[in-house]
DNA sequence: ACTACCTGAACGAACGTTCAGTTAGGAGCT
DNA sequence: AGCTCCTAACTGAACGTTCGTTCAGGTAGT
């Protein structure tokens, strides 16, 4: 289906801490402003020991990506894989939601930046590994608590505003003088699951085109 | 109150020209990959030619936010200054706010990337100069619309939502199929006003603390 | 002796930036 | 009208630095 090589052979601990350190500092900088250089010198080594692991600089920075793209699809199976209610379940999935993006910022930036860098087979991966899994679960979900409203959608709305109140949060923080984020972020939380519980129970407005 | 000098004195055509190009690429490949030469190269000048009009890459790139940042701001007060219904007014500001973010990719794109950056200065000035006005004026409408809410919340959430969702399109291309991108986006933004509009009017759930 | 891992030094290319010199166009004077 | 003077705009070439990458050689464990 994708082009992109999904099939990945075990990693030496070596090569682990080289994509750890390669994650973070791509994550914070961005996949051109991080040197072969920077990346040897975060690691306590030399450039030329890098290229013993890795062929060249886009290869440290893919198989960085797909090593912190790989952890994150299987956690959220155990948040809704219990069966309760979907109104008990909406609230887990939310607050879930917003401590993955908030607490693991290197996936979090990593994700933004490749939906900036727009490449398509990278993109694959991302779908694939990341947002697939949580999306068909989310999308489920969004069945059993309103199965009259387009499911895709309505997951799709989800994850769209944790992911950009998350962004914001910066913003916000000069804008309303917010300084304690994570009780912030808590209350953000608290609002979003109201917002999304009583704005999809309501009746769908049949035929709203705008 | 900010640290950036915010006078700017008048452009000449010939900056406007370069400012608008570099807009464009820094928007589409980010700062550290765009390189002076591709600059002049793109409008057909030299590398020299540029120092002749901006001290350095660093100026071009902040006149070049400056410039792009400064146009947005008062647009959004045509859209809200009517004295529509609450709703009707929602309705505006979030099919606005959707057109706004995926037919400026310039615009939204160097957004992302400031707040990927989270440079002090110049969140300062992306707050100040795109954000501020919008969100008061939503954030004055949603005290309309829900008084009984948390109206900086609300807005916050609104423009998040827009957001994140217009970053997830290509993603969503790939997870649901769909590729008339414009008709899309427009069944988003119809969904995204019953979810808000609906969400916010019913009686909020009181001291949910999660 | 073989392999995995690493080092120091260097390669050419691209980077941001500088600079002496050239061009074009208008203002002021005769 | 012609002439001088001035300035803004630009050019070609070069500067020192950093970039990604290579390579001959060295070290340590099996």
């Amino acid at each position: 289906m994708s082009s992109v090589d999904l099939t990945v052979p075990p990693l030496s601990d070596r090569k682990v801490s080289i994509l750890e350190a390669a994650a973070a500092l791509f994550a914070k900088y961005g996949y051109a402003a991080v040197s072969i250089r920077d990346l040897a010198r975060e690691i306590h080594t030399t450039p030329a020991a890098l290229y013993h692991h890795f062929p060249d600089k886009g290869a440290i920075y893919a198989a960085a990506l797909r090593h912190v793209f790989s952890d994150p699809a299987k956690a959220l199976e155990t948040v809704l894989k219990g069966d309760d209610a979907p109104d008990v379940a909406l609230e887990r999935l939310i607050v879930w939601l917003t401590q993955q993006f908030s607490d693991n910022p290197v996936l979090a930036r990593l994700v933004q930046r490749e939906l900036l860098a727009g490449d398509r087979d990278r993109l694959s991966l991302l779908t694939e590994d990341v947002m697939a899994a949580p999306f068909r679960e989310i999308e489920r979900l969004m069945h059993r608590l309103a199965p009259a409203r387009d499911a895709s959608l309505s997951a799709a709305s989800i994850i769209a505003l944790v992911m950009g109140y998350v962004q914001l949060t910066p913003v916000l923080e000069v804008l309303t003088g917010e300084r304690n984020t994570k009780q912030h972020l808590r209350d953000f939380a608290a609002h979003a699951k109201d917002l999304v519980l009583h704005g999809l129970l309501a009746q769908p407005q049949p035929g709203a085109h705008i």
